[in-house]
DNA sequence: TATAGCTTTGCAACCGGTTGCAAAAAGTTA
DNA sequence: TAACTTTTTGCAACCGGTTGCAAAGCTATA
């Protein structure tokens, strides 16, 4: 049914070995042979086989993409940002949900049943162990949106979770906010606890207050609505919260306007991630920006460095977070 | 480097068939014959090579997934219900992301050459012709989320525009409307303009007001604000608006609330498609719900009896819509 | 124990490509 | 024009599997 080389080897009357010849980059063809090839192949309307040719190649160009977070809006951008940087540099993302029924077990078993060239685990959530697991198969890996370690099993890239937090307390102070408290995502989350921690060093550093701890259940609008609403109502609410990331102040907002307070006037607010819709108007939240690009660039050229040289040591990369000034937090005193 | 066929064929001192056949289901093997080479396999740590099988069955169990839609947040919902059903049936997304850079016609070959078994094109927005590409190219294809026709050349799984706009007449009719206008997704889109038919001609059936109508540039928070801002200041704006979607209805709520009106006491909402987001409590949109579930299991349905009876005349299948109430319409008279 | 019938097994060809090697062709130089 | 290089080409083996076919092994029956 579909046109094969050997189908244009024919037509062309030359070796299959001239064809192949053509189609590979670097090979030696003259140019009238060339012609002749490329003639017979746009008659026919031949395509090579690309699987076919991994067989010999040992390269499929496929890179799993392998990720547990189809729930938070900021993983559509991340996804159409993997996507299209892996297209650029001519590779395929095969796209791999993980979730209570899938486990990531099976997923490295298909990967490699599939010759993945590499693989990218895209959360923030997943156990480094997923991660670590390819990479003791063998297969090149890198763990985008991953907790920092120093001496990591695997390749890391991911923000500065603590500076993130220092941030925060930074300016939280510098508006003159006495009252302090941290809202946090799940509480077994590392990424809520590094945050916490950078922001507990950094207000005792500056001898500021002790802020009230709290953690939401989940990083997700519902969760932060909920957690805001319990401390409205069983709490004196603090003077600003420093939340664990955006979906969940948008929650958070949510309850706090429901319960006729203003913000920033009454209650102050800043978030982590800097999504799209917190720059809508009717959201417009002071938030502290993932470099989502470039955590995405650099792990692209992570897994691409790994394809040509395999097996360095695992390294893990720390990218800056920046301050997005919105409306959420009131002006300096 | 990788364990082969070959390597457990040796180590358990059997034909490489016999191996072979102990991975395939339905194949002839003893049961001594069976313990021998999992025996070997196990102790190797052998996983059959899925892409050197294809070449001779024929089946990569690759499904092309090609969407250009990676900015409405819905889409997030979609793909992670499109992967999951997928992988559900043992089958694997290799997701194409279009845009400007990386045209239809390049994701066409592109798909061929890694052999896909079917393709799903999940997008509201692309020409049909993109699916008819792959049909006519002897792919199975379906066009999730596409636009109906009567005589479709690939088939197509969607809603009812048409039925869509008729509820939103209905609906905002029953609640005793009288200025009523619609605020459309772009003009160029057929899901806008079919909307459109539904809604003009069911007031017309019921003899109610002629509507104001007008589109926005994209299915975008952004353009949805600017277009109802540029209403406000340039028109006497109406009683209720009928907007091309939850994500413009966002927008055009901000717009509203910022101009200091409130919803729905002065202005009335009601959208299209029922996101997460849209019941949200800040956000709580009247709208009109799209069976997502539903489609993507239908798609996914399609694609799979097309891998076992391919070529039967395409067909188009029409989801129903249902009503949403939440707080954007002002309660019945 | 011979014979028929069914199951299991290995051989070898094949899927659609790539590639090392040596022969053939083309190009250089004297 | 001969001798020597360099480039181009085809042969054949290989990548990691599957599968039709015939031989071998078993079981059942007479």
């Amino acid at each position: 049914m579909a046109i094969t080389l050997n189908d244009v080897a024919q037509r062309a009357g030359v070796s299959r070995s001239a064809v192949s010849r053509t189609f590979t980059d670097g090979a030696s063809v003259s140019k009238v042979m060339r012609q002749k090839v490329e003639d017979a192949a746009i008659e026919l309307g031949y395509t090579p086989n690309f699987l076919a040719r991994s067989l010999t190649t040992r390269s499929t160009k496929l890179i799993g993409l392998v990720s547990d977070n189809f729930h938070n809006p900021i993983f559509l951008e991340v996804f159409d940002q993997f996507t299209r940087g892996l297209q650029d540099r001519g590779l395929r993302p095969l796209l791999v949900n993980l979730s209570e029924t899938y486990q990531a077990s099976s997923s490295l078993r298909m990967l490699q049943q599939y010759s993945v060239d590499g693989v990218i685990v895209a959360s923030s959530t997943l156990p480094p162990e997923v991660s670590e697991a390819f990479r003791s198969a063998g297969i090149p890996v890198v763990n985008s949106f991953g907790r920092f370690s120093l001496a990591p099993k695997a390749d890391v890239v991911g923000i500065d979770d603590e500076a993130c937090g220092q941030i925060a307390a930074e300016t939280l102070l510098a508006r003159g906010y006495k009252r302090l408290a941290f809202l946090g995502g799940p509480q077994a989350a590392t990424s809520t606890q590094s945050r916490l921690r950078g922001f507990l060093s950094e207000l005792q550093r500056a001898g500021g207050p002790t802020p009230d701890i709290t953690f939401a259940e989940a990083y997700s609008f519902e969760a932060g609505r909920a957690e805001m609403q319990r401390l409205l109502r069983e709490t004196t609410p603090a003077e600003a919260y420093f939340c664990g990331d955006d979906v969940l102040s948008i929650g958070a907002l949510s309850a706090i306007r429901d319960h006729g307070l203003r913000v920033p006037e009454d209650i102050g607010l800043i978030g982590v991630n800097d999504m799209q819709m917190s720059g809508w108007q009717n959201i417009n939240l002071t938030t502290i920006a993932q470099p989502f690009a470039e955590i995405i660039q650099t792990s692209i050229d992570v897994i691409v460095d790994m394809l040509h040289a395999p097996k360095q040591p695992a390294q893990a990369r720390r990218l800056p977070c920046r301050l997005v000034e919105r409306g959420t937090l009131r002006a300096r005193p």
